[in-house]
DNA sequence: TAGTCCATGTAAGATGTTACATGATTCA
DNA sequence: TGAATCATGTAACATCTTACATGGACTA
């Protein structure tokens, strides 16, 4: 079976941001140009197939405004399915292989969590993203430790870089729980 | 013309590594899974192929090894092209939109810089870095300062997050640039 | 002899990049 | 009238993911 059963990063990013409000390819062409989301495409090569493949899918619906002079936009919205698709996504458990491999993707799940994740979500993702942080890092410190002498400096240099950041998510986790009422004592 | 004129990310990593000395795909995949470069897919259908299109623009040389019992084994070297490309892309001049959409790549070009530019490549490389930042981040904090109120606690969460991994970074390159023997007072 | 590791590869499919195309409207 | 912005789209191309395929060698 060669068929993906899931959605791009991008398809996400576009259903979590038609579901705060109802949106045109141009808009969101335009939020990504415009606010920290910059990391996603603004490309309409990326965004307008991405749009069309959602709707097929049954995710969001699109309909024409002729509105106040301007060229018709195409305003799309969220479908109860779409908004079902993105709950299980949001709600996944946090993998290992997320922290390695696509830690934006985490931080993009969590980004949308207060507002379409049911309570307790955010809190229950925090911790399970602290205790992946916590076991991976070691692995990290472990490899810098018995390699150090071998690696070139900007190969060490780019390692600890790595590690550092791991670091300064792992303390931001914290704090993000502490801002959700909870210390919850951890060691 | 649609001909890409550059490689991807992991093909660059493949010539870095085959740099560092000559190397089978199945030594690539294996290091891919086993080391801090486990960001890197070690899936066979990315690592072939690619070592495939880097030999046809004779990038990389392979040939076979009938080694010591074991199947035959494919080991691949640098051509002097190969050398050639990957310096031009390792010296190319930091831009904003590497720091915005592709620090990882940014990074990588860093871990071999020691080892394959010229003396002096590194530090010019770590100025020019910490100049981006430097000069992107104010962006975010307007940002933040801006829309706090108007953005949900997770998603005001995620952007301090990313706030505070680019502040990481920049501290990052700070020390680095000592750990090459000049402070030279930035402000 | 059955399972695991070594080792290389291909096929189908989806997605993203870059560049091109189109046309209306606003503004200088 | 020409340039910029609004707004949507397509085409060609390269790359990556997932899954499948193959076969030798070692080992329990």
């Amino acid at each position: 079976m060669i068929t993906s059963n899931s959605n791009s990063a991008l398809a996400f990013a576009l259903l979590g941001l038609i579901w705060q409000k109802a949106r045109s390819g141009y808009d969101l062409r335009k939020f990504f140009s415009s606010t920290p989301m910059v990391s996603f495409s603004d490309s309409p090569g990326a965004i307008y197939p991405a749009l069309r493949r959602l709707e097929q899918r049954g995710l969001v619906l699109g309909h024409m405004v002729e509105g106040s002079g301007l060229r018709r936009r195409r305003i799309f919205e969220l479908t109860a399915r779409g908004r079902a698709e993105f709950r299980r996504w949001q709600t996944q458990p946090v993998m290992r292989h997320d922290v390695v491999r696509n830690m934006d993707v985490l931080m993009l799940r969590f980004a949308f969590m207060d507002q379409f994740a049911e309570k307790g979500a955010s809190l229950r993702f925090l911790k399970a993203f602290h205790k992946e942080l916590a076991a991976y890092i070691p692995n990290l410190r472990k490899y810098l430790k018995s390699n150090r002498e071998y690696m070139p400096q900007s190969g060490r240099l780019a390692l600890e870089s790595g590690i550092q950041t791991y670091e300064t998510q792992l303390r931001w986790t914290k704090t993000a729980m502490r801002t959700y009422g909870q210390s919850k004592g951890e060691g």
